[in-house]
RNA sequence: GCCACCAUAGCUCAGCUGGUAGAGCGGCUGAUUUGUAAUCAGCGGGUCGCGGGUUCGAUCCCUGCUGGUGGCUCCA
């Protein structure tokens, strides 16, 4: 009998094992060490990760993945998508599974089910989970052919698997992986034994369609979490709870911001005195910039005639997300979802010269979209809504600057509300959809991401992700919470000007067709707003406060003086309110306080014998008495650091 | 649009298996005249989202609608 041949394994610290070839990551790391054992989940064997108890058969650089590895989480979750999908293979057996995948921080697996799954079952479907991890079920698999696994699958009445299976391709090897009862199709890998799941919660259900496709089946989705210990399954549910704190809609309730109403109409936001005076300073700031950076406001109408739209390519390429028109005197007019038509209206109001150019139109203007009901969210997914606008018109040689001057304007402009992180995406020619030609499309996505290149900002590419008009560049922010939100959109436009046959006379005395660019910053006002108060907590730096300070006099005896103070600071544009209730000291201040007001000056007999104020700022608390004057100054002091 | 769940006073919510509703906060009135996150007392306030049905009787059961919430191409 021949001796067993040799491998060589090298592990992540350049140690080097002679093992039997044939030897499983799951020996290496039980020779390394019982703890290493107990804690691995999976291999990444030559930079593959693979099940534990797959051979090794050749010379291979082997690292054992364990709860610690940024690779582990991934595995968990899908390995607990599939404990989940036992649990309910065994509870009710009629359901069809289709997939499972992990996804951020979760995992969910739809299953074709009738009745749909209610609460009351995800607990059984717990309940049962717990019974498949507390028997630490060996978790193994195997390797078939197409044809093996088409009858394997469809003698259990998988039909779903079966259709993956054909839409697999040829040179993909497919595997199966078993636990007890339950064998699923999946890619893996797996952890060894269901017993390696720690911590792990059913979140809720939902309705998906079967591959996202609103003409097939709708199946029934189950979301669960998995982490590597109880502590960290806490930390993740708490901050669900977290972003339940700062949802927007119950802030901007508590806040007086604005409401939504049934009576109006979904998607429709009615904005109250503070979330309009909020609104206000947002777009006030917003025009100043654009001033100073050259653009000019224009301001156009809420309706357009069809043959605008028609021109634009609206109806042809947007008409399902616009309202229904309207007649009107015999013409046919649209709300309009977008403001270019009308920009381009203000161009070709005139023969624009090279030495024009570029000419940059601002406005913020209102458009209203037709969202299909169940996508609309608070203020973050709306009907109507505020697009802070601008069409940049120039000739091919400016196009690279004036890109680099949006992106390099947009990040500025959003820092100054405090959002620091940023990612940004380039847009490519969707796969339907679109105008113009295909080499077109090539060029223009190239001159945006060169221009990126060029200023050094990472982007990652979303395919088929661009405006039906041309490729964009979309940059999302960070909040608190590390979500991330779709703000700024620069898009660029080979199709309107084309259309409108807009031009510009050149250096050469001909007439040219100029490069046009829609951009907007903050994308929608209402969204804008929605994060801004979602990141902070409604808290808003007092240059954006809709509300700077509360004037309260400590008994009704000093309401008179302190109206003169509350006086003088209006006079000097501070957006102030005057508390005269017959409250108690404590009751005045934890009003400001819930109400987020960031100053609270406060006069007692005291102070309205020496015309001074105790300043109170909203957390820290007393900051001293100080004459009228310097109390205004303090306040000023603050607004100007926006 | 589709699936599930939800809808009670201005707000937050309670109301067991059907017998026409309650609390706290806010509001109003009065007392108190307050020193940095809730003074006390009293009083109003609801066709229980809307429309049908079952029932002697419906906030509760059934059904239609409206609105809201969580989801709906992150490949086995």
């Amino acid at each position: 009998m021949s001796p067993i041949p040799k491998i060589t394994v090298t592990l992540p610290d350049g140690a080097q094992m002679s093992v039997n070839t044939g030897t499983t990551a799951a020996e290496v790391a039980k020779s390394i060490s019982d703890g290493l054992f107990k804690n691995s989940l999976a291999a990444n064997v030559n930079g593959q990760l693979v099940d534990l108890y797959i051979p090794i058969t050749a010379d291979s650089k082997v690292e054992v993945i364990t709860y610690k590895s940024p690779e582990a989480h991934d595995i968990l979750l899908h390995s607990t998508s599939h404990v989940m999908a036992q649990a309910v293979k065994q509870l009710f057996p009629t359901a069809k599974v289709t997939i499972g995948p992990a996804i951020e921080n979760r995992f969910y697996y739809d299953f074709d089910v009738e009745p749909p799954f209610t609460d009351e079952d995800l607990d059984k479907i717990e309940k049962r989970m717990q019974e498949i991890i507390a028997a630490d079920i060996p978790v193994r698999r195997e390797e078939y052919t197409r044809d093996e696994l088409q009858k394997k699958f469809a003698a259990m009445g998988e039909t779903y698997k079966v259709e993956i299976i054909e839409s697999i391709a040829d040179n993909e090897v497919l595997s199966v992986y078993t636990q007890g009862d339950f064998t699923d199709l999946c890619r893996g890998p797996h952890i060894p034994s269901t017993g390696k799941i720690k911590a792990f919660k059913l979140l809720n259900t939902a309705g998906a369609y079967w591959r996202g496709d609103s003409r097939n089946k709708m199946l029934t989705r189950i979301y669960g979490t998995a982490f590597p210990s109880e502590k960290e399954l806490r930390k993740y549910l708490n901050f669900l709870e977290e972003a339940k704190r700062r949802d927007h809609r119950k802030i901007g309730k508590s806040l007086e911001l604005f409401e939504i109403n049934e009576q109006v109409g979904p998607g429709l936001v009615i904005w109250y005195p503070r979330g309009a005076m909020l609104l206000q300073i947002i777009k006030d700031y917003w025009i100043r910039e654009h001033l100073e950076r050259g653009y000019e406001l224009v301001q156009t109408p809420h309706i357009g005639k069809s043959n605008l739209w028609e021109t634009s390519g609206h109806l042809g390429f947007y008409r399902e997300f616009m309202f229904d028109s309207m007649k009107i005197e015999g013409d046919e007019y649209f709300i309009k979802p977008m403001n270019c038509p009308f920009h381009i209206q203000v161009y070709k109001s005139k023969t624009r010269s090279y030495r024009d150019l570029p000419i940059k139109y601002a406005e913020l203007g209102t458009v209203y979209r037709y969202e299909l009901s169940g996508v609309l969210h608070g203020l973050m997914r709306v009907r109507g809504f505020t697009q802070d606008d601008a069409h940049i018109i120039c000739t091919p040689e400016q196009l690279n600057e004036e890109i680099i001057k949006l992106v390099q304007f947009s990040f500025d402009y959003i820092r100054k509300f405090g959002f620091n992180e940023f990612e940004v995406f380039v847009a490519t020619k969707p796969k339907d959809k679109y105008v113009g030609e295909p080499a077109k499309w090539e060029e223009a996505t190239a001159a945006l991401r060169y221009a990126l290149d060029e200023i050094n900002v990472e982007y990652a590419l979303d395919e088929g992700g661009g405006a039906f008009y041309g490729p964009k560049i979309d940059i999302k922010i960070k909040d608190a919470l590390n979500r991330s939100w779709q703000c700024t959109t620069i898009q660029f436009d080979f199709n309107l000007s084309e259309r409108f046959k807009m031009e510009y006379i050149a250096s050469d005395n001909e007439k040219h067709q100029p490069y046009m660019i829609h951009r907007a910053i903050m994308g929608s006002l209402e969204r804008f707003v929605g994060v801004l108060i979602e990141n902070t907590l409604g808290d808003f730096p007092v240059w954006l406060a809709p509300v700077q300070a509360a004037v309260i006099p400590i008994s009704e005896n000093q309401n008179e003086v302190a109206k003169q103070f509350h006086n003088r600071l209006i006079e000097k544009s501070i957006r102030t309110e005057f508390n005269s209730k017959n409250d108690t000291i404590g009751a005045k201040i934890r009003e400001a306080e819930l109400m987020k007001i960031p100053y609270m000056f406060i006069i007692g007999e005291r102070e309205a014998q020496d015309c001074t104020v105790s300043i109170r700022r909203r957390k820290s608390g007393q900051k001293g008495v100080y004459d009228w004057e310097k109390a205004i100054a303090i306040i000023a002091a603050e607004i100007e650091k926006q």
